[in-house]
DNA sequence: ACAAAAGTGTTAATTTTACACCCATGC
DNA sequence: GCATGGGTGTAAAATTAACACTTTTGT
């Protein structure tokens, strides 16, 4: 990311998508939201990218976008998996292949996040025109988040440990911008063995109280 | 690859799981098969790995996998695309990053394939103990080829241009090693528009002769 | 004529979709 | 009681799966 090459080394970079669901401004209901950095310098100097930072020679891959996530949001404990490893030649006026990770944040780790210097957060569907390819790569990760979220059970990913199947299906439908039939998304999910009843229900709303679920205790974490 | 590393710097790679279809030495059915490549140096020293090599500076990511390609096979024309990337601080006892392509070789090139230095094809589901980490990229690399296979028109790379729907059926059967019902096979394949027929036949079978297809105009390539 | 694979038809089983309706709570 | 979502039931529609049967070639 700071790299200025003098001689014909690659280098090595981790970046990072972070999601989180926030209320759209303009319609309330909740959407995909990420941070982005102003660079402060040469490449593409006032423009907004995606956080990230040159892969350090004692870190993992995921380690360094989670410190990405630390760096960024504060954040220690989100979902992480990996992406898409981004390398054309053009792609930078130095050569950097960036390997990309994206994060999904639980509301409770939200509410907790404090932005790191120069960051911002955007609707995910309206980022501005970003620096490098990081617009191809924000789409790519929509694509594939949306793509993802219909056939594996990520969307536990932005809920905390117990949630009712309501606060599932809004994930599905904030990620997917489509209401769901609620009969229908509880069968679905509940034959997909994927979460598993706490026995206790969430008390203090104005109707039936609601039972509370847990993802369940296998996930079989299977990539795309 | 041939890196030793003095300082911190992190080396990146790029390997290719090349996939060929060819007959099980003992049921005589399609399978598929892998080359590999014996290391001539430590670490590793006489083990088998897959081939690859450092990522120039000069060239794109699928360039370098298609180099090893081409270096490996002395194959050119064949898909092409992006697996995963690994980086384990411990996957080496220097830091390198690989990236790492697989390569679906279509019959047609597959005949003319000339193996390069200390290159030997494998069964790719009994494969030898493998240096690094590659025992685990190439069951990562089946896992994602067989479920991938079920979902996007991947297997038309198996094949040349034109090609009967026995033909693409075998290679569904040799990939997912259990026989499909042809009746009902030609009609998921018809109705997900991802071939159309050329309009002529196959002749000189001992059968009636088999209509030919193509891939279909946009395959609308969709990574997993 | 016969064998062998191509290709079509048909039906049962399963899954998806749409929507009616009862349930349990706060006010 | 009434409003509000939680949760169940049910039937039509669409998809998948199993398998019988007809077609067209070479021998």
């Amino acid at each position: 990311m700071t790299t200025t090459q003098v001689d014909q080394r690659v280098s090595l970079a981790v970046s990072t998508v972070i999601f989180a669901l926030r209320p759209d401004p303009s319609t309330g209901r909740q959407t995909l939201w990420l941070p982005l950095v102003r660079r402060i310098r040469e490449p593409y100097e006032g423009k907004w990218a995606l956080p990230g930072g040159p892969l350090e020679a004692h870190e993992d891959l995921a380690a360094s976008a989670r410190h990405t996530l630390e760096r960024t949001t504060g954040l220690g404990d989100s979902y992480l998996e990996q992406l898409y490893s981004f390398g054309a030649v053009d792609r930078s006026p130095d050569r950097v292949v960036s390997i990309v990770y994206w994060a999904l944040v639980r509301p409770d780790e939200d509410a907790r996040a404090i932005d790191g210097e120069n960051v911002e957060w955007f609707v995910a569907d309206d980022v501005p025109d970003l620096a490098f390819d990081h617009d191809d790569i924000v789409r790519y990760a929509l694509d594939r988040l949306r793509a993802k979220i219909t056939y594996s059970p990520i969307a536990h990913a932005f809920l905390a440990d117990e949630f009712t199947l309501a606060e599932l299906r809004e994930v599905h439908e904030a990620v997917l911008r489509k209401s769901l039939d609620p009969a229908n998304f509880r069968r679905q999910v509940l034959a997909g063995r994927t979460i598993e009843p706490t026995g206790t229900c969430l008390t203090g709303t104005s109707h039936r109280p609601p039972a509370l679920y847990r993802a369940a205790a296998r996930p079989e974490e299977i990539a795309r």
